[in-house]
RNA sequence: UCCGCGGUAGCUCAAUGGUAGAGCAAUCGGCUGUUAACCGAUCGGUUGUAGGUUCGAAUCCUACCCGCGGAG
C-alpha cells in the first residue's frame, strides 16, 4: 500500500472527518481541495503561485494528455511531477468524465469507447486497459477508475447499463493496475456512479468496495441534478464506503457544497470554479462574489477581499483588477485564479479547523458561496 | 479652383431601389471530475444636411457641408 490515509480527528455532531494522506511524493491533509490542472497545468499559474495558495495536490487529466504531448511523452520527461514542476502530490482522472462531457459523435465497443478527438477530429478509442497504461505512465501518485459517467436524468434501463459498464471496467482497471504496476507505487481509486438513484449508488458501491480499491470516489454528480440531490446523493452514498479508506467527490464545487459533503463524510475535492471563474472575472470573497468586470468597481481603492492574505488581496486594488479585465490583461486572470484557490484553501483550513475543534456543525460557508 | 473617392451604431465596416446588419467597445449575466483568458444577453441609428424622383431611397438626381487623395 503506497498510499496512507490517517484519520486524525472526527467531528461528533457530523459524519466529517480530519486526516492526512500520505503519498510517495508527499503529504496533503484533508478535507482536501485540489486544483485542476487538467494539461499539466493549472491555467494562469507557476507550480510556487500553488504553494503559495496552499495548494498541496493537484489534478492532470488522462484524456487530455494522452492527446498532447501524449502519456510517453510525459513518462520520459521524467512523469507528471517533474514534467509540470509541482513539486508534491498529484493525481490524474481517468478519461471516463471527458467521454461524457466530449459527448458528441461517440460509442461504445466492447470494453472500450470510441470518439472523436476535439483536436483534430481523429478517432480516440480509449477504455479501461488504455487509461490504466496511460495513466501509468503518466506516473501521478492517484490513479482514477475509468468510469461511464452518465447525464443527470439519466432513464432507468440506461443508468442500470451505464452502472454494468462503471462496476465492470472497474474490475478490469483493477487487474490492469496490479499488472502494469506490480510494486504498486501508485495508488488506484474507483468511482461510484449510480445518478441520483439510491439502489444503483448502493449497488455500485458494494461491488466496488468488493475489489477493494485505496480510495473511493462518488461521480456523476454536479451534472445538472440540483443541489438538493446532489446533497441527498451523498448523504446516502458517502457512509455506504469503507470508513478507513479516503472519500472522493468529482467536480465539486461551491463552498458550500463542499461543507455538505464533509459534514457527510467526504475528504477530498477538485473543481475548476476557483480557476474558471478566476479567469472570467469572478472572485470568491468571504463577503460574497465579486465580478470584477462591473462598472462600480472602476474607482474602487479597497483590496478584493480585505481578510485575504493573497499576493493579489495585498498589493492592488479592485479597481486596477478590473482595469487588468476591461483591456484583457494576462494578469488579471492569473491574479484572479491564486486569488481563489487560496479563497478555497483557506475555506478548507476553517474546515479542518472546526473539525479539529469539534465545531464541525457551526461551519457556515463564506460569502453565501 | 477643378477632378476623383468617401461620409451608415462610440469605433471599423456591411447592406445597389423592397423589413438598416456584423465585429469590436459599453452594460449585465452564466460558469461544479476544463473542448472554456470562454459563452450568452442587453444597449446602441432622423444612414452628413436640405430638397427632388419613386408605391417605396442608405442606395438614383441636385445643391450644400465635412474628410481623404490627385491635378493646377
Amino acid at each position: 500500500m503506497t498510499l496512507k490515509f490517517e484519520i486524525i480527528a472526527k467531528d461528533s455532531s457530523t459524519k466529517a472527518r480530519l486526516g492526512r494522506i500520505h503519498t510517495p511524493h508527499g503529504s496533503f491533509d484533508t478535507p482536501a481541495f485540489m486544483a485542476v490542472g487538467t494539461r499539466g497545468s493549472v491555467k494562469g499559474l507557476t507550480p510556487d503561485m500553488l504553494h503559495q495558495a496552499g495548494c498541496q495536490i493537484i489534478l492532470g487529466n488522462t484524456y487530455h494528455l494522452m492527446l498532447r504531448p501524449g502519456s510517453e511523452v510525459v513518462r520520459d520527461l521524467g512523469g507528471l511531477q517533474q514534467f509540470s514542476g509541482f513539486n508534491g502530490p498529484m493525481l490524474t482522472d481517468s478519461g471516463g468524465f471527458q467521454v461524457f462531457s466530449l459527448s458528441d459523435l461517440r460509442h461504445f465497443d466492447c470494453d472500450h469507447v470510441v470518439f472523436k478527438s476535439h483536436i483534430d477530429g481523429s478517432a480516440i478509442r480509449l477504455g479501461p486497459v488504455e487509461s490504466m497504461k496511460i495513466q501509468h505512465e503518466l506516473g501521478a501518485d492517484i490513479a482514477m477508475a475509468f468510469d461511464d459517467c452518465p447525464p443527470a436524468d439519466c432513464p432507468p434501463e440506461r443508468l442500470a447499463e451505464s452502472m454494468d459498464r462503471t462496476i465492470r471496467w472497474a474490475g478490469i482497471c483493477r487487474e490492469e493496475h496490479e499488472k502494469l504496476d506490480p510494486e504498486n507505487r501508485q495508488a488506484l481509486f474507483g468511482i461510484v456512479q449510480g445518478g441520483t438513484n439510491p439502489d444503483q449508488r448502493l449497488r455500485c458501491a458494494e461491488s466496488l468496495i468488493a475489489m477493494d480499491f485505496d480510495g473511493y470516489a462518488l461521480g456523476g454528480l454536479a451534472v445538472g441534478e440540483g443541489h438538493d440531490r446532489m446533497i441527498a446523493t451523498i448523504d446516502h452514498a458517502a457512509p455506504l464506503l469503507p470508513e478507513s479508506r479516503p472519500r472522493y467527490l468529482m467536480g465539486v464545487g461551491y463552498p458550500v457544497d463542499i461543507l455538505e459533503a464533509v459534514k457527510r463524510g467526504v475528504d477530498m475535492f477538485d473543481c475548476v470554479l476557483p480557476t474558471r471563474n478566476g479567469r472570467n472575472a469572478l472572485a470568491f470573497t468571504s463577503t460574497g462574489p465579486i465580478r470584477l468586470r462591473n462598472s462600480q468597481y472602476i474607482r474602487d481603492m479597497n483590496p478584493l477581499d480585505a481578510s485575504c492574505d493573497c499576493m493579489c488581496c495585498r498589493q492592488f486594488s479592485r479597481g486596477y483588477l478590473r482595469h487588468l479585465f476591461a483591456v484583457g490583461e494576462m494578469l488579471g486572470p492569473t491574479l484572479i485564479s491564486l486569488h481563489n484557490l487560496r479563497f478555497f484553501q483557506r475555506w478548507m483550513l476553517d474546515i479542518r479547523q472546526a473539525i479539529r475543534d469539534n465545531h464541525g456543525s457551526m461551519l457556515v460557508a463564506p460569502g453565501s458561496m
